[in-house]
DNA sequence: CTCAGTTACTGAACGGTGTTTATTTAGGGG
DNA sequence: CCCCTAAATAAACACCGTTCAGTAACTGAG
C-alpha cells in the first residue's frame, strides 16, 4: 500500500442539515493588493509552475499558495483556469515573434527567409515543448475563447470591419507573418503559383507535423537536423526527380 | 451453523474513526459475467460514450453506469482507465490499417500509391477526429504503457531481439506499412534518395499537421480538398520552380 | 452433495480537481 | 466619519480516478 498518512480528522461535520453559522470567526491578516499586481503574481506563479512540470502543475490550489492567497481569491480576477492558461499561451507566441525577427532577417534571400522562418517556428517549439503542447496539442477548445476579442472568420477573411478595437491575439499576429511572407514570394515568383492562403496552411501544417513528431518521439528520433533538413528540402525541390514522369500531375 | 467464516468481532478497526460497521448488508441481486465478456462491455460503453461526446465522456462512473456494474468493479479488467483508452487507440488504428488496404490497391502507380497513402491517413483522421486528438492530441504518454509488449527502440531498429512473443502495437503496424512503402520507392528510384525512414518521418509528420489544421481549425478552412491537393502537390513536385536558382541548394 | 477456495463485485471511502457561495473585512471616496 | 465597493476567506459542492475490506456468486475437489 501506499504510504498512509494518518490523519486525526475529526471531521464529523454534518454536511446536509441546517448549517448553523459559526459566528465571531477571526480571519488571520489579510492583505489586498491592486487588481493588476495581483493578476501579475497568478499569471507568474502559473508560469513558473508550468515551467517546472508542465500543465499536470498547474492547479488553482498550488497557484494560489504559491501566491500566498486562497484559490477562490483567483476567481476574482481570472474567469477560470483557463483564462491563466490562455496568459501563458500568449507568452509562447510572442516567444514566437520575437525569435522570428531576430532570426528571419529583412535582407535575406526570399527562400532563405521562408527556410529562416520554418527553422525559428521548429527551434521554438523544440526549445518550449510543455508551452508548444499546451497551445497545440492540449484539447482546450477554451483557450481560444479568452481573446480580448472576437476575430470571425470575416475578419480574419479582410471584410471591412475595421473595428480599431478588434486586435488579432499574439497567435495570429504570428501566423500573419507566414502569410504575408508566402504571399511575397509568390507576388514574386519565387515560389510556384497558387492561392497564398492554402500554401501557407500547407507550410504551417508541414512544420507543426515536424515538431510534434519531434516532441512526442523524442528518445526514438535521434538525428533531429537530419529530419528538419530532409523536410524543407522536400517542401522546397519536392521528392520527385526532375525527370519523373509524375511531375505536376 | 451460517458458513460465516472467521469473521469476529467488528470491534478490531484500527481505521480512523469509531466506525460502526452496520452489517446485515443485503446486497440485491448480483450478476457476474465471464470476464472477457465483461471486458468486452466495457470497452464497448467506453466507445460509445467516446464517440457520443469524446474523452470528456468516458468516466470510470459512466462506463460503470452504463454497463450496470459499480466503478470499482471495472478494475476487475483493467488496470486503469489509460487501459481502456489504449483498447480505444488500437481500434482507430485498426480503421487505419483497413481503410489502408482498401484504398491503396498494390497495382496502382508506385506515387500513385503514396498519393493513396496520404489521402487515406487524412481522410481517416477527419472521419474519426475525436480518435486522433486522443491518439495523437492528448497529453496521454501513458498509452503507450499498455501495449501488450515493450517494442524498445533497440527492437525497432532492428536489433536481433527476435522474441517471437513481442509483437507491435496496431499504430506500429501502420506506421511500418509507409516505412516499408517509402522503401519501395526510394530503391525503385521513383523518389529522391534519401535516408527512407527520415524521409517517412517527415512525410507522416506533414500529414499529420494537414489533419491537426484541419479538425482543430474546422470552421475557418472552408476548402478541405484544396488544401489536400496543395500539401501533396507540395510534397511531390515542391514549392519552387523548376527553373528556380535555389533548388537543391 | 458438501464445502473450501477463488474472484467478480459492492459500498464506502480517500485524496485530488475546478468552481461557487455566503461572509468578512480592507481601503478609498463621499 | 461612515459607507460602500470589492478583494479575500472558509467551507462547501460536484465531480474525478483509485483503493480496500467485505460479500456473494461461481468452481471444483472430495
Amino acid at each position: 500500500m501506499s504510504p498512509k498518512p494518518s490523519k486525526p480528522a475529526k471531521a464529523a461535520k454534518p454536511l446536509k442539515p441546517a448549517k448553523p453559522p459559526k459566528p465571531a470567526r477571526v480571519v488571520p491578516r489579510r492583505q489586498r493588493l491592486a487588481p493588476e499586481e495581483r493578476r501579475a503574481q497568478i499569471i507568474e506563479a502559473a508560469r513558473a509552475l508550468f515551467a517546472e512540470g508542465g500543465v499536470a502543475l498547474v492547479t488553482m490550489r498550488s497557484i494560489a499558495a504559491r501566491v500566498g492567497i486562497t484559490q477562490a481569491a483567483i476567481y476574482q480576477h481570472f474567469q477560470d483556469k483557463e483564462a491563466i492558461l490562455y496568459a501563458i499561451a500568449e507568452g509562447f507566441f510572442l516567444h514566437l515573434i520575437e525569435a522570428k525577427e531576430r532570426n528571419v532577417r529583412a535582407d535575406l534571400d526570399p527562400i532563405d527567409r521562408l527556410r529562416a522562418s520554418m527553422r525559428s517556428y521548429v527551434s521554438n517549439g523544440l526549445a518550449h515543448p510543455e508551452e508548444y503542447r499546451l497551445v497545440f496539442m492540449t484539447d482546450a477548445p477554451g483557450l481560444r475563447r479568452h481573446a480580448p476579442a472576437n476575430l470571425t472568420r470575416e475578419v480574419l477573411a479582410g471584410a471591412d470591419v475595421a473595428e480599431p478595437e478588434i486586435q488579432p491575439t499574439k497567435g495570429q499576429i504570428a501566423y500573419g507573418h507566414l502569410q504575408e511572407l508566402v504571399r511575397e514570394l509568390v507576388a514574386a515568383g519565387h515560389i510556384r503559383g497558387g492561392d497564398p492562403e492554402t500554401i501557407a496552411e500547407a507550410i504551417w501544417a508541414a512544420g507543426h507535423g515536424l515538431v510534434t513528431l519531434l516532441i512526442t518521439h523524442v528518445d526514438f528520433i535521434w538525428d533531429r537536423e537530419k529530419l528538419i533538413d530532409t523536410q524543407i528540402n522536400m517542401l522546397l525541390n519536392g521528392l520527385l526527380p526532375e525527370d519523373s514522369p509524375a511531375r505536376h500531375s
